[in-house]
Order: structure tokens, then C-alpha cells, then sequence
DNA sequence: TACTATAATGTAATCGTTCACATATAGAAC
DNA sequence: GTTCTATATGTGAACGATTACATTATAGTA
């Protein structure tokens, strides 16, 4: 509560000779006048008011993260969102910036808020479409994109190679000897007419369709089973994948979408994985926790996290240090939802 | 980026006039002067200054969430926290409130943050004993405390009520025949030894234990199992009880941990529920996910996030109606994994 | 002694807004 | 034609910091 103007009466100096010392510029201020001042600080619990920083220097320590939030749900109650930003929250903690969390769910409120507590940074998750191109448009500070389609070469992004992700699932898929593999997601971008389109999960489908093609495998129609990613809609996938009788094995663009394939597998009586083995997407705690346990694609949540941070400061910071934008490959965690064909 | 003078400017008027329309002050302002100020704001997309606002006014539009994060982890890799979290963020969001994330592990800092940022109001999250008195002693803005025992009368806390929770938990059980009954936890303030002691996982032993007792049952001391509150800690749990024959259900304070029960007495041969009913505490999704389903005591995460925003909202805006700290209570949801004894 | 370099401190304007008050203009009332 | 009231608008200080520059004091050099 107390003022660079009340130390400074208090000390018996200037406002200035305070500043000083609060920013550390000690080659400028006596070490006596140092003591005398740090000692007044901690007795009248001084902290240095922030809007006023910012309304002078219009430089602030804050980075909004701004989650897409169009469904206007409760974005945390999606684990992989919850990861992101606790990451991001820790990381920026790390390097002294503080986080606003926006929860705007049309962007050009976003863009106003940005604007208004004057952030000196931002992360957005999840972006596509015309929002990135409105956030490409009218951002003035640094900010990252993580998980954003489609990316722009004028921005920077962070994301999983998903692509790749959709590659790897089938190799592991197709080298366990499965000749039938059914593909669960939620509406990809080729999906004309649903309104949640993820392009994320385009690229899975085709890194996946990709590998079963170079193994001389096609991907049939109707093995293509797409719904919204949730745990309800899986387990209907699932029910409906136990009446493909010959599909051996199947691969899910999500988690949660993979637990409830397993439920509505089991529910009809198929056994995972002896009869169908399962892969998921994402390597979520929830993937631990049923049973049994769910092989699948590995991404680097908290890295995306984190690095979303350090990019944004390195940005703030250093902005001659130009960093590329950066896709995280993943890798396949076996556990016991997956079975050699034979 | 433009401000209330370049309005004022372009208007042909004085900054006071514009401020005026800004904020809504319209029956000291001319109506054409109002539309044509009104033009130029959209026109040159001006957005108040939210640092120069709160400088003039020593008024915010920003709550503060700080999750007790004395272990430093990612706090938002439990999905409770993020329920809350999200749930505070949506809330917050409609009463056009910004959300400040809190991620200091340490009190003192975070009193530092909220000084500096300026906070409206507070929303404390999990936090206990000591944290809960300095956090008593310095706030100077409206606060609630989430979650934080113990309770002090001169604090706002919303909670659930834990006691009731535990004993609908004991009653639930006895009801279906069950007579010796298992209880596994997180440490609670009666462990000595414990760092991370729990008051909440307390409240809701003591209800166990006193439904037990009208029953004329007594809580065995080697039917007390306590661990950590993780899935890894459960399965742990999980195979202790198998070894314990006699043993019919068990109560888990929180589902996470129950998941992991189930999972350790599948692995010991046991069976959920015809051999050993489970019952878990909070209804979190993971509840739903495994199989089969938890049956687990509900309470409203989300009425708690939302309401602790409407608390402090209404504590800023309308100091004068004082409402009084709120207990939500708890209710049974009745899944698979508990069965009558015969 | 005068002159200058350096260290220590101070001054005043500024950032964008609000606040309390002041002013101007018009029509109504006397 | 004064006085009054209401409506519309303007003025200048304040909020708490920073910035660029100015001042003073002290010591060192020619």
C-alpha cells in the first residue's frame, strides 16, 4: 500500500533515489543510502504498483493465455487444455511474469482485452481459421500459437508433429501385423459439414492413412468412424466398431475418445486387446488409469507448455534472438490395449 | 492502441466528454456528440486503458485465483483444481471480471502479486493452517477461500460439507449390509508425522467414522489406510486390502485414489464390486471412465467455482449485503462399484 | 586556484484515465 | 433585462511510477 513517494519522505530523499534502488540500479545510489532504503521497504512492505509501471514504461510482465473457447464451455475440464496451462503458468511464474487467463470466447474480445491490461505477451491455444487470421491481424506484441492450424510463416507456432503421430500409429499398428484398422476421431477438416472442424486431427488421419497406403493397405470407408471427442461418443464408436466384424485393430485421434472405444467394445462383448486392439492419442493420465492400460501416441504436453513461455519472453526480451517455430515429434507408449495379430 | 485524447482530438471535444460516453455517463452528453464520439471509437478501435484506469481509481476489474502450490508441481494436472479454475474463469468472464492466475509457492509472494496488480478480490484455493492466517492478516480486498480449513470466523469460505460427505459415505455402506469397512485416505490432521496434512480428508473420516459408530460399528485401526491421494498410491492401497479377507468396502476420501483401489484389487484377484464394494469422494469424470463406474459422493465443483466469483463480486460491488460463508452439500451418485452384502 | 570528472541525488514532464469542480450557453421565470 | 436553472462541455490535479536531464558535492588533476 505504500508508495515510492512514502519511502522516499520516509528516507529522506528523492523518489528517484527509491526507483533506484528498487530497480537495482546500485552503481547509482550510496551503500548507506542503500540499507537505509531496503530497510524502509521491507518495515512498510513496499511493492511496487504494477499499473503504474505499465502506464509509464508501457512495458508490463504479464502473458494472457487465451484458450479457444467457441463452445463456450469449461475449457479446463479438458485435461489436455488443464496441462497446457498449468505448464504455462509455472513456466511463467519461473521467469517473474505474471498470467491473465482469458476466457473470451470471440476473438476480437480476446484482442481487446489484450490490449486493454496491455499484456506484453500472449499464448493462444487451439486456434484455427479465420481466428488465427484475425489474431495474426491485429496482435502488436509477441505471442505463440500452440496447437494452431493452419499455420502462418509470419507467426510463430508450437505443436505436436501430428502428422507424424498419424504416421507412427499406423507403422505400429500395421507391424503388429493388422491388415483391418478402423480410425476414430472427431470431424477433421475434410468433414464439410460439421461445424467443430480440427485440423489437428486432419494431419493425424493422414499421416495414419499414409502409412497403411505404403503398406499397401487402404483405408475403407466405412472404418472410418468419426463422432465429437468424448467419452459417450466413444463408447457409440465403440458399440458400432464391434459390428465390423473384421476390423482387428483401431486407431484414435484422442484419449478420451480411446477409453470410451474400449468401453463400448467391452459392452459388446469384444475383448481389448485380444480381439481388437486399441491406440489412443495423447498419453493423458486417463490412459494410465483404465484398464487395461491404453497404448498410445506420446506428446510433450508440459514441454509445449513451457516452451510456449520461453519463446514469448525470449521474444519480449531478446527480440533480436529470433527463434523458428517448433513442432514436438512424439513417440509410442506401449501398454496393453495393443496386440501382435497373431 | 489509441487513447481517450486522440478520441477527443478527432471528436472536436475535451478527454472528459469522451470519458463520459465511455462510461455510459450519457445524460451529461448530448446525443449527437455521443453518436459521433461513438463512431470514432469503433472506427479507431479505442480500448480503455485498463493501468490508467486502475492508477486513477485504485479500482480493478481483476480477481486473483492462487492454488496452493506448496509442492510446485503443475496444480493443474488435478483435474479438481481445473474444474474449479475453469469454472472461476467462465464466471469471472461474465461478470466482466479478468482472471489473474496465481502460481507463487510461497504466501508471502503472492500477497506481493496481488498488492501489485492491484486485485479487486481474491480467490484462495486449498490453502491451510499458517497460509490461512497470513493470508487473514494481509488481504486488504474482498476474498473467498475455496477449500480452506481451518474455517475462521472473519473469512468468507465456501467448502463442501466434508463431515456430511463422510458420513453419507458410512451410512450409504452400512446400508447395503456392509459391516467391515475399509477407509482410505490422504493423511489428515490426525497424522502426526505428515507433511502435507489434509483437514478436508479429516472432516470426512470423522463423518465416516461416526456413521460407523450409530451403526455400533468401529473403524478397525488396520482398516485405516492412508497414502498419498494418486492413482500409483491406490493400487498400492489396493493390494493391502486384498490381503485384509474380511474386509467387504472400503471408502476412498477422494475418486482418483479409488481408481487406483479398484485397479490394485483387480490385480490381486479381487473383485469390484461382488467381492469388495468401492466408494469414491468428489464425482470427478474419471469416475465415469473407469470401469466399472465409481460410485463416489458428488460434490458441485463447478456451483463452487462459479459461486466464489459471485461472492467476490458481490463483495466488491455491493459491500453492504454481507452473505455468509456457504457449505455445499454432498449427494450419492450410485454407480457400479459398490453392491449390497448378500 | 581553477577546472573537470565522478558520484550522489533531485526536478519536472509523462503515461491514460478519473475526479471534483469550473465554465459556457440556452431558454424560462420574474 | 436581469436572474435562475439545466444542459453540455471543459480544466487541472491526481494516481505511482519512469524517463531524460539537471543539479550539487566531492575529489582529482593541471
Amino acid at each position: 500500500m505504500s508508495t515510492l513517494k512514502e519511502i522516499a519522505t520516509a528516507a529522506g530523499v528523492s523518489v528517484m533515489t527509491v526507483s533506484n534502488v528498487v530497480n537495482g540500479r546500485h552503481h547509482k545510489v550510496s551503500v548507506d543510502t542503500i540499507d537505509r532504503i531496503n530497510k524502509l521497504i521491507e518495515e512498510m512492505n513496499y511493492v511496487p504498483n504494477a499499473s503504474a509501471r505499465i502506464l509509464s514504461t508501457s512495458r508490463s510482465k504479464l502473458i494472457a493465455m487465451c484458450i479457444n473457447n467457441k463452445s463456450n464451455t469449461n475449457v479446463l475440464e479438458d485435461p489436455y487444455n488443464s496441462f497446457i496451462v498449468g505448464a504455462v503458468s509455472r513456466q511463467a511464474n519461473e521467469k517473474e511474469y505474471a498470467v491473465l487467463l482469458e476466457n473470451e470466447t470471440e476473438v476480437p474480445k480476446i484482442m481487446s482485452q489484450l490490449k486493454s491490461w496491455n499484456v506484453a505477451g500472449a499464448i493462444f491455444l487451439g486456434f484455427t481459421g479465420n481466428d488465427l487470421l484475425t489474431i495474426e491481424k491485429e496482435m502488436t506484441v509477441p505471442y505463440v500459437c500452440l496447437d494452431c492450424y493452419p499455420e502462418s510463416k509470419n507467426m510463430v507456432t508450437i505443436g505436436t508433429h501430428d502428422y507424424n503421430g498419424g504416421k507412427l500409429a499406423g507403422q505400429y499398428l500395421t507391424s503388429l501385423g493388422h491388415k483391418r484398422i478402423a480410425f476414430a476421431s472427431g470431424p477433421t477438416i475434410t468433414d464439410k459439414n460439421s461445424k467443430q472442424l480440427n485440423p489437428l486431427l486432419h494431419y493425424r488421419f493422414q499421416g495414419f492413412q499414409d502409412a497403411l497406403k505404403e503398406e499397401g493397405l487402404a483405408l475403407q470407408e466405412e472404418y472410418i468412424l468419426k463422432s465429437e471427442i468424448t467419452y459417450d461418443d466413444g463408447v457409440q464408436t465403440g458399440s458400432h466398431l464391434a459390428l465390423l466384424k473384421d476390423v482387428t485393430a483401431v486407431f484414435c485421434t484422442a484419449d478420451i475418445l480411446a477409453a470410451g472405444v474400449i468401453e463400448g467394445l467391452r459392452l459388446s462383448g469384444k475383448k481389448v486387446p485380444h480381439e481388437i486392439s486399441v491406440l489412443g492419442f495423447d498419453n493423458l493420465p486417463i490412459s494410465n488409469y483404465i484398464s487395461p492400460k491404453l497404448s498410445t501416441i506420446n506428446q510433450q504436453h508440459t514441454l509445449k507448455g513451457q516452451s510456449a513461455v520461453d519463446y514469448i519472453v525470449n521474444m519480449i526480451e531478446s527480440p533480436e534472438i529470433v527463434k523458428p517455430s517448433i513442432q514436438y515429434d512424439v513417440n509410442l507408449v506401449e501398454r496393453q490395449t495393443t496386440l501382435p495379430i497373431y
